[in-house]
DNA sequence: ACTTTTTATTTAAACGTTTAAGTAATATAT
DNA sequence: ATATATTACTTAAACGTTTAAATAAAAAGT
């Protein structure tokens, strides 16, 4: 790689000193040097096509410039669409994204973020995998700035942006009990974060104001490691049992996808046999036979608040937290009915 | 932000010079520094939780140890499975991923080349965007290591690592032909970059070999800036023309997406009325009712192939360039009936 | 016992910036 | 005419590393 055209370079060329090619390149024309000698600086240095080391800038400055973005996994299209809606966000501010899978794993995250800190990303944007509560204080405790996303930790008093995760389970589930439906399944991870007990717990809530009180027949949790092994089964106990549910609210899109091909290849049809809601939407089921309910999450508010947050804890470290919830909305289709 | 602990911090409180600190930090045991003063600076760099500022590595080295990946949508499914790919294996080499999205234009790519050279990536992942062919030869005049994904550009020497879409679209059209379609319709994007013109090329000379010569007006191309404003539109004329197709060929699985969706708005049904096959999976046609043909690509062996590429050429500069182009593989399902 | 080699540690320069402080030279005020 | 303020530019230190070169002390060789 040929070397880079630095101040050094530029100075030489004009026969001044580096500091004064720098305040002319970085302070415009209240630089303090004389309008002839800008020019000639301005000129020599577009001249040799004078890139900024940022590198260099970041070391001086303390500042990188740059977020490091972990989520669960890049190419799953939810956290894809928010790395996106996050990318042009941090644009924005001329900040930089960095981006790690942690596969829903606390070792994963943690190495991840040593990574990013090394490299001084100047803050994160995490949604935080199961167990990486000590992480997250660790973060805290070094005040790093950061963001937690989708999820976060409601014994520590952090920033994040998630979704009403209770309420939208509650009005969803609602929505399957006024459409006719007495059993109803839900599908869930087995996890301890706060997201996914939200997502139960609205279940649960909306089943208890009902008159019920929930089953834990009903209540199936799937381990984020073995998605694929444990699906099939879960969803088979919950439509092939004796008393079987006629509804089945899935807690992610992931367990959605997975378990309506188990349904599919049941030959259940839906919402005849089974009526279902999922929770966020994805391509994979616009050509789903049967227009599905779903609960839609705010991406963007998601993203776009996040990066704000962000980057103004950075510039004020001693703002106070911010902690948003955003609602998310029941998009009505033929699947709850 | 908390100060971070430095080689500095250590030094004093170890009382000795900076430079023993760093030779035992970075040299291991063969450091040439003493065993008992090796053991106290560890001890104590441990205590202080010591993180190697990795800026000041850079710009003492001249190596970032990152990588900018620019391709079109980071959301799009198939670049966001890429991304994951490359993430992995650049984490092999230990190499940070920064990303950006072009959205296919020309002028982005231009930004993101620069604003990722100004933090000294080592080298880049590209899927070049329309009219960028300046852009990429200026990097190749700065010396500047990357390789090409997905696309490239024949008449400039570069790396690059892509699928071999003139053969794909060769096998899948003759797919088409063999399943007795006589009329077949292309829908492709309306782009200059090679990689679409070989999947257009396949697709005439499959037909050419049938003893027919393409018709024009079978070959539909779509603007990527309003696909969803046209993409009805040349459906319709696909199939609703007066010597309609009997089959088509998506030479994207976007462009199959909206296609397929008009496809089913027009009520027609898939294989029957109209054959399909699509070039490249999606998480969205696993529902699609009639189980798609389609182009299959090597998207592992794509990533993963660019990184060891890419890290090899920052390496060694001088190394010899690669170019390697992968089979894709056709997977017959009932839609190519 | 004195030179030579080896070992252990430090000094200092370098990477490319920014910026406070210093130094002339010039302009203004008295 | 002289003190003072302003302007234009430079010096030098700093950010946190690495590493060649210098130095001092100890070990080995004669």
């Amino acid at each position: 790689m040929a070397k880079k055209v630095s101040l050094k370079d530029i100075a030489q060329k004009a026969g001044v000193s580096i500091a004064s090619v720098s305040y002319v390149l970085t302070k415009g024309n209240n630089s303090g040097v004389g309008p002839e000698l800008s020019e000639k600086i301005k000129k020599i240095a577009s001249e040799l096509n004078y890139r900024p080391n940022q590198i260099a800038k970041s070391l001086q400055s303390g500042k990188s410039y740059s977020i490091g973005l972990i989520v669960a996994d890049i190419s799953n299209p939810f956290f894809a669409n928010i790395a996106r809606i996050i990318e042009d966000q941090a644009k924005k501010y001329n900040y930089t994204v960095i981006f790690g899978s942690s596969d829903e794993m606390a070792s994963k995250s943690s190495d991840l973020i040593t990574f990013f800190v090394n490299r001084q990303v100047d803050g994160f944007i995490i949604a935080p995998a199961e167990d990486s509560l000590e992480q997250i204080k660790a973060l805290q405790k070094q005040n790093i700035p950061f963001v937690l996303i989708d999820r976060y930790f409601p014994e520590i008093d952090t920033n994040y942006v998630a979704t009403d995760n209770f309420m939208a389970t509650f009005k969803a589930t609602n929505k399957l009990i006024e459409s006719g439906n007495s059993e109803i399944g839900l599908i869930a991870y087995n996890s301890e974060l706060y997201h996914m007990q939200e997502r139960i717990n609205g279940y649960c809530k909306a089943i208890e104001e009902a008159g019920c009180s929930p089953k834990k027949s009903n209540i199936k949790k799937i381990d984020f490691s073995s998605l694929k092994e444990q699906i099939n089964k879960k969803v088979d106990e919950l439509v092939l049992s004796d008393n079987p549910v006629s509804a089945i609210l899935f807690a992610t899109n992931t367990l959605a996808l997975y378990g309506l091909k188990r349904i599919d290849a049941l030959k259940l049809k839906v919402p005849d046999d089974v009526s279902v809601i999922v929770f966020d939407a994805a391509e994979a089921f616009d050509f789903y036979y049967c227009p599905l309910t779903y609960i839609k999450q705010p991406l963007f508010e998601i993203g776009t608040n996040a990066v704000d947050i962000l980057v103004d804890q950075i510039d004020k470290p001693n703002k106070k937290l911010s902690q948003v919830c955003i609602k998310s909305t029941l998009v009505e289709n033929e699947s709850s009915k």
